[in-house]
RNA sequence: GGCGACGUAGCCAAGUGGUAAGGCAGAGGUCUGCAAAACCUUUAUUCAGCGGUUCAAAUCCGCUCGUCGCCUCCA
């Protein structure tokens, strides 16, 4: 499987991380499901808009490119992203493009012009086959501008000549540097060979990117370039394309300021891979109140496994439980087999906790019967969080770092909260119900809730 | 202008021919001195609109309206 990375000339946005977690997940899926899988995705680390960017700060393109291949490292991880198998760089790969583009010279699907290298698109008759479009078409509309060294105004460069000043590489047609698009053909046949599985990327690839790969690679190596195409959605807001051009994005860093990266993992998820998804603040505080009422389940269920075993008192619910576990993983893997629709697994995973719910607040303590069926679910959701790369942390580590996160916002120290709460139950015991009522008011002022329960009273943040 | 995708409850979102998953919000209940929290239950005779095919349509076909994307760098 080969994905494209990125271009590493700024720090990743949300669209970054929502391709780097559905291919993730898909990676995982795969290897869950008894494939072997090659995982390469590649950084393009020489690209106009690097050297661009080194420009406007004075430095050399291999300066920014380390600098946000570092960047893009961080970011992923954080997201919980398991490595690809290999992730080449493609100015480690120069002497692979440059044997594939004399391939192409060679024959005659590409031409050399003044240093630049073209490839010749009216010389391969299934272009533009992924997109599903037609040259005319594409020309009719075209805001392309005409270049007098292009044979067709489509024609796209496989090696552009250097100007002074910018970095190159000594090729048959001189100083020069790779196009974009060559460099994954370059590399997805280095290590994955001439024909792979399947191909993965944004849907902004599909044209020009990925259009462009299939032409560079099916005319140099005469076979099917790739047999499965999968590209994800955009992040929009206010059902806009995220994008830099338009300036309305919001880079990972800052969005995992204010919210857990599960959390925005699961607000992906939440989502089939291939439709569009709106970004908000409110949806992602959407997803950690679901995500967190899963947690919430599975910290009542330990708590059930850590007490003794009940009497064996038969609960009505037992039967569904226990028909719900056993068809917990069946019912996921259903979901995942169907283009890995994870919006759909998590709504297997969110019925299952309804009947776990309703089971734990009817047993108490759940006799031997019950118990087997907890604790099936609760390795069937290790195996399950193993694959979406969710439930990593305990359910009681989970809650209370949600508590801990709206602690830090807190006006008020907990030693005054604990004064109040001990003047407000002595005023509950003399039955002063308006002091005691007062006190909770003014506690709930200061965003702090008061959870009333026969062992006392407690407390959390709002 | 060309090509394409999408339109499911207040919001988000599954569902590609067999009679509408799930989440958030809302409502009711349990609990409580009253509340809150928590938990439970519940919420679309209907899938943008209009026609058609079919025993059967959110799902297939046609038209209309709307939104978005690609055609230029983009995950």
């Amino acid at each position: 499987m080969y994905v494209c990375g990125v271009t590493v000339y700024d720090y990743c946005h949300i669209g970054h991380a929502r391709a780097g977690i559905v291919f993730d997940v898909i990676y995982r899926y795969l290897q869950y499901a008894g494939y072997e899988v090659t995982f390469v995705r590649n950084y393009t680390d020489i690209d106009d808009k690097i050297i661009n960017r080194a420009n406007q700060e004075g430095t050399d393109y291999r300066t920014i490119a380390d600098r946000y291949i570092a960047a893009f490292d961080e970011d992923m991880d954080r997201l919980g992203l398991k490595k690809p198998t290999l992730e080449p760089k493609a100015t480690d790969h120069i002497d692979d493009i440059i044997a594939i583009i004399k391939q192409l010279i060679a024959n005659g699907h590409a031409y050399e012009a003044a240093g630049d290298v073209y490839f010749a698109v009216e010389t391969f008759d299934d272009y533009l086959k992924l997109s599903k479009r037609n040259l005319e078409d594409m020309q009719a509309g075209a805001r392309v501008e005409v270049d007098e060294r292009k044979r067709n105004p489509m024609d796209f460069a496989l090696w552009k000549g250097s100007k002074p000043g910018e970095p190159w590489w000594q090729s048959p047609w001189g100083q020069g540097r790779p196009g974009w698009h060559i460099e994954c053909s370059a590399m997805s046949m280095r290590f994955l060979g001439p024909s792979f599985d399947i191909h993965g990327g944004g849907k902004d690839l599909v044209f020009p990117h990925h259009e462009n790969e299939i032409a560079q690679s099916e005319c140099a190596n005469g076979c099917q370039f790739v047999k499965y195409w999968l590209h994800n959605g955009f992040v929009n807001i206010n059902s806009e394309k995220m994008s830099k051009s338009l300036g309305n994005f919001f880079t990972i860093r800052e969005v995992l300021e204010l919210f857990d990266p599960e959390v925005l993992r699961f607000f992906i998820l939440q989502a089939h891979y291939r439709s569009p998804l709106d970004y908000s603040d409110q949806n992602l505080r959407e997803a950690q109140a679901g995500l967190t009422r899963i947690y919430e389940a599975l910290a009542a269920l330990d708590e059930a496994l850590a007490g003794p075993a009940g009497n064996g008192t038969a609960t009505p619910t037992l039967a569904e439980l226990q028909d719900k576990a056993q068809q917990l993983l069946p019912r996921f893997k259903e979901a995942m087999d169907d283009d890995f629709n994870t919006a759909q697994a998590l709504g297997v995973i969110f019925d299952l906790v309804r009947t776990l719910n309703r089971y734990l607040a009817e047993a108490g303590a759940p006799d031997a019967a019950g118990r087997q069926a907890l604790t099936a679910i609760r390795d069937a959701f290790a195996e399950i969080g193993q694959v979406l790369g969710l439930f990593h942390s305990t359910p009681a580590h989970w809650l209370a770092q949600r508590e801990a996160d709206k602690a830090a916002q807190l006006t008020i120290t907990p030693a005054e909260i604990e004064a109040l709460i001990a003047e407000r139950a002595q005023a509950r015991t003399d039955k002063n119900f308006k002091r005691s009522d007062e006190i909770r008011d003014q506690l709930l002022a200061s965003n702090i809730q008061l959870l009333d329960t026969p062992q006392g009273t407690s407390w959390k943040v709002k």
